[in-house]
DNA sequence: CGGATTTGACCTGCGC
DNA sequence: GCGCAGGTCAAATCCG
């Protein structure tokens, strides 16, 4: 029932064109919402984080896509930890369709919704008895990486490794080490490119990223952060898409509220970098934007910025 | 020594 | 009902 996840393509470039290629595209959740790519992991913190930008030229896109974990294709940019070269992501998450955005209808969507859920709930393997059949949001990011795990400024700790039958790569799972968080996520490589490394996250951070201090502003990672040759590229701490044509395309939900960790103040303390994106999809980074960006971030996340702006026009 | 990774076994759901 | 595949567990091992 769920549809193909859509291709859409990553809005947030981040970067300026000499290290990031002009961004373009937004990422939808499930519901078709669009969201930050960075939120959609939580990885608002990331944006503080090292990882994240240390490479430049990175592509990224993202996808919502429905319950099966499809990676989307795309081609922007983004920075994402270590080696990301380019990374495209797809969530998937109680109901919605990429493909049947909002204009689909609220009854569409909520239906869509129960359905997933019902597939979620019932078809997702329970674990193990008494296992919470809840459904976590899920969001797969394809990165074009040499590392497979790359760092999200979270730690992780490898439960598992299976070989997948599509691919001749093996999948690999990892598991927050927080104790309070349980999200997962799942590595492994496209066997169309094996340059590609499909990262799924699964729930959502209830805990700030222990790698970087929210402020990492004030602490400087051990590794060399966000592209300091490139000051034009902001290190993406916020992304603000401007109301495309379509606003309706542009929604979005809460992705952040998935993985996004609780709101910090790190975040609001945090210098907010503007992530714009055109109607054409382009996105671009403003800089330190603290306009309704801010006012965005005193919801908590950068997915709130958005869908304020979006509400706005809709 | 503690934490992370590896890896085979086990469990569960889905499709046929 | 059976087999397959995905996902998880947990003991063994490795590494800092």
């Amino acid at each position: 029932m769920e549809e193909p996840a859509a291709e859409i393509p990553l809005p947030f470039s981040a970067q300026s064109p000499s290290t990031f290629p002009p961004p373009r595209g937004t990422f939808l959740d499930a519901d078709g919402s669009d969201r930050g790519f960075l939120e959609l992991i939580g990885l608002q913190e990331l944006h503080q984080s090292s990882f994240l930008f240390q490479q430049p030229a990175a592509r990224a896109t993202c996808v919502a896509s429905a319950p099966p974990p499809v990676q989307a294709k795309s081609s922007d940019a983004v920075n994402f930890p270590a080696n990301p070269s380019s990374m495209s992501c797809s969530s998937t998450e109680t109901g919605a369709n990429p493909t049947k955005p909002a204009t689909a209808g609220e009854a569409n969507e909520q239906e869509a919704e129960t359905k997933e859920r019902c597939k979620e709930e019932g078809g997702k393997k329970k674990k193990k008895k008494g296992q919470k059949p809840q459904k976590e949001p899920r969001f797969a990011f394809e990165t074009r990486s040499e590392v497979d795990h790359l760092d999200d400024g979270y730690r992780w700790r490898k439960y598992g490794q299976k070989a997948v039958k599509n691919s001749r790569f093996p999948r690999s799972y990892y598991r927050c080490t927080s104790a309070t968080c349980g999200v997962k996520k799942r590595v492994e490589r496209s066997s169309d490119d094996p340059a590609v490394v499909v990262t799924t996250y699964e729930g959502q951070h209830n805990h700030p990223s222990p790698v970087v201090p929210r402020g990492a502003h004030h602490a400087p990672p051990p590794q060399p952060p966000l592209l300091p040759a490139e000051p034009s590229m902001p290190p993406p701490l916020g992304f603000v898409f401007s109301p495309p044509v379509n606003t309706k395309e542009f929604q979005l939900p809460l992705l952040s509220s998935y993985l996004a960790p609780p709101p910090l103040d790190f975040n609001r303390s945090a210098a907010p970098r503007t992530l714009v994106v055109t109607s054409d999809l382009t996105a671009s980074i403003e800089g330190r934007n603290q306009t309704a960006e801010s006012a965005i971030r005193d919801d908590g996340l950068l997915q709130d910025l958005i869908p304020s702006e979006i509400r706005k026009e809709e």
